[in-house]
DNA sequence: CCCTCGATCAC
DNA sequence: CCTCATATCGAGGG
């Protein structure tokens, strides 16, 4: 394989960011953006926050009564996630980091890959001035600012853009890939979360620098084929996954907290339902069926347990997902009597483009 | 190989 | 003190 160039833009802070869009008065304050759970008026987590807010040590994932002591002392702004809007954002600044690259992937809401070897004759000094060009880009057309990473492949590059936040570049050539990645902590590895970082730490390992004497047999001893490949290789900074469009989703899923814990399923179906509505929604909306139909049952004590069911036809029948929703439900109450349900989902998969065909209904009685 | 389920990651 | 959504993997049963 040639030397490759390639891109990933990260959007800073984002919710937060697409907030301070919408409200330029609150520019320069904390703001923190949350998931209200509804089960009382304060309770949920904070979703993103800017980086004002961060100096108060408010982070993704606290409580938002936590945030909110944090940041008693702030004129602080507190906002409920507006997808939606995100969303709408993030479409328009997609479409224009689109043009600048010879391939394009879109990885979740916020970031994107771009392969730019072509067009920068595999001149990484170019590749900067690209970036360069994109930030000013979104700077005058979505005022928002992004951290990139160059690198010669994906892997290089998102752990390069995550180097330098906010508004941050990050370049990492060919020859410094080694010096680059030997005194980060293992957990800066895409795929290395919690888990695998203590996993790690048990074989001594903190750095990537540590990572690099393991041999490939101990790590696929340790962590099974994929993922003890996976490691060796980025140990390595080696990756040759291409930048490529990425297709179709392959689930859909909701989840809701409910008022209060119980094992009732009278109690839990009236959210369920819902559930089941709002995501067969979005299922008709992307023009799609599903074949595996599931629910998803936290309890009291956050277990996480899941049931599901591939059919013989796919559906996109509202009726039918909420029959096997509640179907799915009853039997996993039934199997375990001691469960007390905190918080339930559904969740729709083996998805497909919807032929026109509304299902089988319209052969059953002709 | 197909199905189901739990685990993990990371948004 | 506890959100939401998605992708992927591995195990285990058939």
């Amino acid at each position: 394989m040639p030397t490759r160039v390639i891109m990933h833009v990260d959007l800073d802070y984002f919710y937060a960011q697409c907030e301070e869009l919408v409200r330029p008065n609150i520019k320069g304050k904390p703001l923190v953006v949350c998931v209200y759970s509804g089960r009382t008026e304060e309770s949920g987590v904070v979703s993103t926050c800017n980086y004002e807010a961060r100096k108060y040590g408010v982070r993704a994932g606290i409580s938002i009564v936590r945030a909110k002591k944090l940041l008693e002392t702030t004129e602080a702004t507190f906002l409920p996630v507006n997808r939606a809007l995100y969303e709408l954002v993030s479409e328009r600044i997609m479409e224009l980091l689109k043009t600048y690259g010879d391939s394009f992937e879109k990885v979740g809401i916020d970031e994107a890959y771009l392969d730019v070897s072509a067009s920068t004759n595999a001149s990484f000094k170019h590749a900067e001035e690209v970036a360069s060009r994109i930030k000013q880009g979104l700077l005058y057309q979505e005022q928002m600012t992004c951290s990139v990473g160059i690198a010669p492949n994906k892997l290089l590059a998102k752990i390069a853009s995550d180097q330098t936040k906010p508004n941050g570049l990050t370049v990492v050539r060919p020859e410094e890939v080694k010096a680059f990645l030997a005194p980060l902590s293992v957990g800066r590895i895409p795929g290395v979360g919690k888990k695998i970082e203590e996993k790690l730490i048990q074989l001594k390992v903190r750095t990537i620098a540590d990572l690099s004497t393991l041999n490939a047999t101990i790590l696929i001893e340790t962590f099974g084929m994929n993922l003890g490949n996976y490691l060796y290789l980025a140990a390595r900074g080696e990756d040759d996954k291409p930048v490529k469009e990425r297709e179709q989703p392959t689930q859909f899923s909701r989840i809701a907290t409910l008022k209060r814990n119980t094992h009732e399923i009278t109690e839990i179906l009236p959210l369920l339902y819902d559930l089941a509505t709002s995501v067969t929604l979005k299922l008709t909306e992307k023009n799609m069926t599903c074949r595996s139909v599931g629910v998803i049952a936290i309890l009291e004590d956050l277990s996480i347990h899941n049931k599901s069911k591939i059919l013989e036809f796919p559906t996109s029948e509202e009726c039918v997902i909420r029959q096997l929703s509640k179907e799915l439900m009853e039997e996993f109450l039934h199997a375990m009597p001691s469960a007390v349900v905190r918080r339930v989902g559904v969740k729709l998969s083996i998805l497909a483009m919807a032929t026109g065909q509304a299902d089988i209904s319209q052969y059953l009685d002709e």
